[in-house]
DNA sequence: ATTTGTCGCTAACGTATGTTAGTTTGTTAT
DNA sequence: ATAACAAACTAACATACGTTAGCGACAAAT
């Protein structure tokens, strides 16, 4: 018999939901099977059921355990005084490290939402779509205070957002650049689009 | 008994690869079953192996059907004698109305060819590996040439490809911009952080 | 040492899935 | 009208999946 084993004050759960997000991110939600999972933490499917309470648990977690960070630094990011276009970057500086370092949880979320079922389906269509909101709402402030070139808000957000979730692909490409080469690779390309020409 | 209809020289079988990127597209080649399919062409499920060998071979049809073209189009403005921005600004261009208005088939293939099995997954993914360094050999003339800013290439492809793919959430969208709007909109934000400031 | 509760195991259930076999219906060509 | 072919149907198969029930093994607390 092989127990899960768990350092540090880590539940056994959290270990399953780790896993699982690997997994997910690897064959996708339906495609992944609990027998899976199970193999992959070292124990029976029916041994997990003794941690969780279904397979959509899992995504439950996973989704709004990354929706709620972001909705945390959008709440911090908003009430900082400083203007727009720093707004911006900081929060796509946040989206860009948090698609490095917890790039399977993020990139689960982001790809399998769809999977959810239906009290928390809605739920979490509707934290996005505010999310977005609020970010365009950031934008068009500069835009108001002529600090941010006047282009539409909300296709900007959905450029940004979309932009870093391709970092999916540097994630697994071989001759990577340095984690944080990337990260100013892209605030140039991205922001800099955002100023005025002068 | 009813029967597919096909108007227009469009053989069943097109009937029910556009039926099935439809359903790939809104549930995902996992989660969407060849009877949702069936009952989505009006007709029992195993009617439908009469025109295809295989639920894969639907994804097979629709992975390299937008490949082909994307292929093509690289093919046509490789060859044409103008700057290397302008080449960019034309791939872009059939990026986006491409998923504008092949919405479904470029989604399913862009986000499902994971299911693909493997003569045909790892052929996918050359051709998207060559399709993309090809795409940055023409970045890098552009850099070189002193026509735009120097900016990491490989980096700048990702950004763009999932930059674009995002237009998915557009296509959702209920307050729509028209479709030239949008085009407009993201060759700004996208493009012109490629040039240099002066 | 005994109890108690946690955790993992085996076995199995019910359901859904892709696909095949064999047959019947409808259409087209002679 | 009849032969020939295409395309639909019904029935069924094997497999894979999520999940439950019940039992045994280990660990922690008394």
């Amino acid at each position: 018999m092989a127990r899960i084993k768990t350092d540090n004050n880590v539940s056994r759960k959290e270990v399953i939901v780790a896993k699982a997000a690997v997994l997910f991110r690897e064959k996708g939600f339906k495609a992944a099977s609990m027998r899976d999972l199970a193999e992959s933490v070292g124990v029976e499917a029916a041994s997990l059921y003794n941690h969780i309470k279904s397979k959509t648990e899992l995504l439950h977690e996973l989704c709004f355990g990354v929706a709620n960070r972001f909705m945390q630094k959008m709440e911090e990011v908003e009430q900082e005084k400083i203007p727009a276009g720093e707004k911006v970057e900081k929060l796509l500086r946040f989206h860009i490290n948090e698609m490095v370092h917890h790039y399977e949880e993020v990139y689960v979320s982001d790809r399998e939402w769809k999977h959810l079922s239906d009290p928390y389906l809605s739920n979490f269509q509707n934290q996005r779509r505010i999310y977005r909101k609020r970010f365009a709402a950031i934008i068009e402030t500069g835009i108001r205070a002529k600090e941010i070139e006047p282009i539409d808000a909300p296709t900007a957000v959905l450029i940004f957002l979309h932009a870093i979730s391709g970092i999916e692909s540097w994630h697994r490409s071989k001759q990577k650049i340095s984690a944080e080469e990337l990260e100013n690779n892209m605030i140039t390309i991205l922001v800099d689009g955002l100023y005025p020409r002068k």
